[in-house]
RNA sequence: GGGCCCGUAGCUCAGCAUGGUAGAGCGCCGGGCUUUUAAGCAGUUAUCACGAGGAUACCCGGAAGUCGCGGGUUCGAAUCCCGCCGGGCCCGCCA
């Protein structure tokens, strides 16, 4: 046996990280985890996502999944079949961009993957040699779900890993067919137009990593309303506004005088945009042939008709921006401080925009908003406030048009119109609705970013293309949402504080994209041209791990797993016999997976980060909705807050990310698990501080050195059998049993950490520092302590289980029973009377100007102890005259003294406790060398109150014994 | 920009539904020491041990906050109301 308290820290780490290898590789060969369904046990499927395979996990993943094996493994000891499976996400674009960039060797990504690689390959050479792989896609996720399988295991998952698959495995695409058949019968997905960012070199949609400055310049596609006013001879200028409420207060259109325009001809009618405008509506979706080329200046003086019925000039002004929307805009000179500056521009000087001045003479603002804290015309105000004399102000104008764009969206209501009375913030719907529905308006995108023009990675703009036909999940098909809520609100959450997010995310979940024409993954049965996305191929394959390992075993191919076979096996819909010969599948192994199924779901508990709760989480309640029969709706979502490094958010470009395969390296899987439970709530921001970790560290040694020291003496009783401080810890011990497994049902694993590792580690050492011996009696109790631990530090816990003895696993093994009468809350609250009393007498010696030689502690006399045993009837709120009724006689009696007795219990409310006068006399008795050393007093004396002369007594209450120093 | 959450000690968080003395853990500082140890010795003793000094764990104690800012309600606000500022998560052809 190695005696770690001879050595170094190093030494002992490097010992546990040697025990942790040999009880990942024991269980992996004796199949430990590996769970089929018995009848004897009910099961329990635990499930956290798989990870995405498109690089290294850190120890933010690292908590979810150690936070969530306690779990599984709490629930296995508590009786539970538990099934724990994982597999691995590659459908999506990221790993088919990380292949493209390798393939055109992008440097960064190169050297990027050769440090994610060098984490678990030294050789150059070889790392260089994988890394060119890479081209592939597939051997992106091939490379990265092995490592990180690895990871899994290094961290002492107890996963079942015959389960395991990707998500581009045929099977897979299967099943997900079958998902999104179901989908469409249901009528939850829609097809429909939908704009995104778009790069016309590469003919291809962009997402934030396509696009240069990436995530920093927050492009956006932003939709305009292109408004129609019409000409006489019938074409349309298209008016593109963020604010088409304000159309009922048009005073004229503006163009730019030198701003090049088209006119176009399309279906029936001619429109008029900037030449750039008409490029942009190209793409999204206008078929049309341009007709002619000209100036702005053509169209000013132009009489234009407003959908309102307002006649209105054309215009020109300089602030109108040709590369903007249609580069047309509407003048509402009251409200928008732009179309004021720019119309008292042409009135003062017409001549100078070459306009005839009766054209611009009697235009005036129209009044159409009321705001709070303005007049008439807010924009006036805002423009007149900062001096701003020119449109050509520009950046004093975005501030003006900044502020009366807030006040009038948060406070403004329309007062003109058939929307009159409404709140700006309600109105723009219905504005757009109603000029859609008169055909006087058309949806115009654009692209909008803090750093414009926005360019793709290969120097192309981006603008925004409309797909015609992309396919949508509609979260607000008729009866679906009800269905999510009803499932919510059946379900457990924890910690439940995130409920409401749920709630409101399953409200303003709206039509969502579920498919697209790039990257990996399954293609959408209906319409093979586009792949389904990969938030949505991952919402219901917690089913999929119930039969998965049936199907490989069975060979089933594509043929087999027809929509058939999953409307039987998940659903129960068909007849085994027919469908055999339908697919050729025995029926005996068709029902076989039935029942597999039928035995793990529903889904008894997922745990994951809580960004998951907006997207992933939410839709996989929506999918199962739509698919699974109510009793297999998932039950519980447990969810954690990230990690952050030393107070800092962990990033790549921060550099200061821990990968999680360095734990096994630098700490240990047990000394991390420990770690990252003790650290933080569930619900807390769990700050990696390496002191803290240090710490952790420590208290682990200690643990093990002291049961090195029970095993070693574990025949020896140096104490009595059955004395006040071996009730104590055994008392103690069968408490923490008691409280940890209530902690933990509790989803408290924080506090079972606390509890049952640190709480328990001091008692222990207390007592066997305090004149404890009987070893013996702490081997029984080390048995019972190593399995409350197992959940938390598994690896250590099968070491000290086979040490103790045992030839199963403690994995494995049953929750302890506690020893009910073994638990004696007296004699715990008699030792917590030692612990107050060290601490009184501390408080007292700080104020002493000489160090004192002696400690008396004088405990208070029966008759107190026998008022309090009265008292104990009183249930809060406590009246005084109540208590004092209660102890009349003792008043009479004692006077004073009494009276004061009574009154510290009324103050208390009744949670005053005490252990009865002869168990603390007993308890402080036995823990006399302790209350020296930790006053550091000589001598310590325990007296009766009865039989001293010291006027102090009298102070002496039940639980709080009076302290004279000498 | 929108929805939700949050802002209290250096860090992570309690306290706020019901207004009345501002708290915990970790870290930091000081002290103690029954523990342990790297390096090392002019000494005593001699394979051990003792000693000063340092460090770790442990024990005891301490410092530290205008409760994000500004208004309001109130005798009294961290707590209730309003406004601002700052942060997080989500709103990606990211997962």
């Amino acid at each position: 046996m190695i005696c770690f308290a001879k050595r170094g820290f190093e030494e002992f780490a490097e010992n546990i990280r040697e025990i942790e290898r040999k009880w990942q590789k024991e269980w992996k060969e004796k199949k430990v985890f590996e769970a089929d369904p018995r009848p004897d046990k009910p099961g329990f499927l635990f499930t956290i996502p798989y990870p995405y395979t498109s690089g290294p996990l850190h120890i933010g993943h690292g908590r979810t999944y150690a936070v969530g094996d306690v779990f599984a493994r709490y629930f296995r000891m508590k009786g539970y079949n538990v099934l724990f499976p994982m597999a691995f996400h590659i459908t999506g674009t990221p790993i088919e961009a990380i292949s493209a960039k390798i393939r055109r060797n992008d440097p960064k990504t190169w050297e990027l993957y050769k440090s994610y690689v060098s984490l678990y390959v030294e050789d150059p050479k070889e790392v260089e040699r994988i890394v060119s792989k890479f081209v592939e896609p597939m051997e992106v996720a091939k490379f990265f779900s092995s490592v990180i399988s690895r990871d899994f295991d290094a961290l002492g998952c107890s996963i079942d890993w015959r389960r395991k698959f990707t998500t581009g495995d045929p099977e897979y695409n299967a099943f997900v067919s079958w998902q999104f058949l179901k989908l469409r019968e249901k009528g939850y997905i829609t097809q429909g137009t939908y704009p995104l960012l778009f790069c016309p070199a590469e003919g291809q949609a962009v997402g934030e990593d396509d696009i240069m400055g990436g995530d920093e310049i927050a492009a956006e596609v932003q939709e305009f309303i292109g408004i129609k006013f019409r000409t006489k001879d019938g074409k349309v200028l298209l008016a593109s506004t963020l604010r088409p409420e304000t159309i009922f207060g048009v005073t004229n259109v503006w163009v730019h005088p030198e701003g090049s325009y088209v006119e176009l001809s399309l279906k029936g009618e001619r429109w008029i945009v900037s030449e750039r405008a008409a490029e942009k509506l190209k793409l999204q979706g206008w078929e049309f042939e341009v007709v002619r080329k000209f100036k702005g200046r053509e169209l000013v003086g132009l009489k234009v008709k407003a959908p309102n019925g307002s006649e209105v000039p054309v215009l020109p002004a300089l602030f109108v921006d040709v590369n903007n929307a249609t580069g047309i805009v509407y003048s509402v000179p009251a409200h928008a401080p732009f179309d004021y500056a720019a119309l008292m521009d042409v009135k003062r000087e017409p001549e100078k925009f070459g306009v005839p001045r009766e054209l611009v003479e009697t235009i005036e603002p129209i009044h159409i908003i009321d705001v709070p804290k303005y007049g008439e015309f807010p924009a006036k105000e805002a423009v007149e406030k900062r001096g701003i004399r020119s449109q050509e102000e520009l950046s004093k104008l975005e501030e003006a048009t900044k502020e009366i764009y807030k006040a009038e969206f948060y406070g403004g209501v329309l007062v003109v119109g058939p929307f009159a009375g409404t709140k700006i913030s309600e109105v723009k719907e219905k504005v757009v609705s109603w000029l859609m529905k008169r055909k006087d308006a058309v949806p115009v995108y654009e692209v909008t970013a803090k750093r414009l023009p926005v360019r793709c990675r290969c120097g192309a703009e981006v603008l925004v293309a409309v797909l015609p036909d992309q396919w949508f999940l509609d979260f607000n098909a008729p009866g679906w949402k009800e269905k999510a809520r009803k499932a919510l609100n059946r379900m457990e959450i924890v910690p439940e504080i995130y409920r409401r997010l749920f709630e409101d995310t399953i409200e303003w979940l709206d039509k969502r994209p579920c498919a697209r024409k790039r990257g990996i993954g399954t293609r959408l049965p209906f319409d093979p041209e586009w792949i389904i996305e990969s938030l949505s191929d991952s919402t219901i394959y917690m089913a999929f791990y119930t039969v998965i390992h049936h199907i490989r075993r069975l060979k089933l191919s594509k043929e087999a797993l027809k929509p058939e076979f999953w409307d039987y096996v998940f659903l129960g819909k068909g007849d085994p016999e027919q469908l055999s010969k339908n697919i050729g599948i025995s029926a005996e192994d068709l029902r076989k997976m039935r029942e597999e199924f039928l035995y793990w779901y529903p889904l008894d508990q997922r745990h994951t980060m809580i960004a998951h709760i907006t997207n992933h989480l939410s839709f996989s309640i929506f999918h199962h909705v739509a698919i699974f029969e109510e009793r297999h709706w998932p039950r519980r979502f447990t969810l954690n807050e990230p990690v952050i490094r030393e107070g800092v958010k962990m990033s790549k470009s921060k550099g200061n990310v821990i990968p999680l395969v360095e734990v096994p390296r630098h700490y240990s899987a047990d000394w991390f698990r420990l770690y990252m439970v003790s650290a933080a709530d569930l619900s807390t921001v769990l700050d990696w501080r390496e002191a803290g970790v240090r710490t952790v560290g420590n208290s682990l040694r200690r643990f093990y050195e002291l049961v090195d020291q029970i095993l070693s003496k574990s025949e020896t009783s140096s104490s009595e059998e059955n004395g006040i401080l071996e009730r104590w810890i055994a008392s103690r011990m069968n408490s923490a049993v008691k409280e940890v497994d209530e902690m933990f049902s509790s989803f408290r694993p924080r506090d079972a950490a606390i509890r049952g590792f640190f709480i328990a580690l001091r008692d222990m050492e207390t007592y066997i520092r305090y004149g404890g011996g009987n070893f013996r009696l702490l081997r029984d109790l080390l048995d019972k302590w190593i399995r409350i631990l197992a959940p938390v530090i598994p690896h250590l816990a099968e070491e000290i289980w086979h040490r103790l003895g045992h030839k199963d696993f403690v994995s494995l093994a049953p929750w302890p029973e506690v020893d009910e009468k073994a638990i004696d809350p007296e004699i715990e609250i008699a030792y917590q009377v030692v612990e107050d009393t060290i601490e009184d007498a501390n408080n007292v010696l700080k104020v002493l100007k000489e160090k004192p030689e002696t400690l008396k502690i004088i405990v208070a006399p029966e008759w107190k102890y026998q008022v309090m045993e009265d008292l104990k009837q009183l249930k809060p709120p406590i009246d005084v005259k109540d208590a004092m009724s209660i102890a009349r006689n003792f008043l009479k009696e004692k006077g004073k003294e009494a009276r004061d007795l009574v009154m510290e219990f009324v103050k208390a409310q009744g949670a005053w406790k005490n252990a009865g006068r002869e168990m603390e006399m007993h308890m402080l008795e036995a823990l006399r060398q302790m209350i020296a050393e930790k006053t550091g007093v000589r001598t310590v004396i325990i007296e009766r109150a009865e039989s001293t002369k010291e006027e102090r007594a009298s102070r002496a209450l039940p639980g709080k014994p009076a302290l004279v120093f000498a």
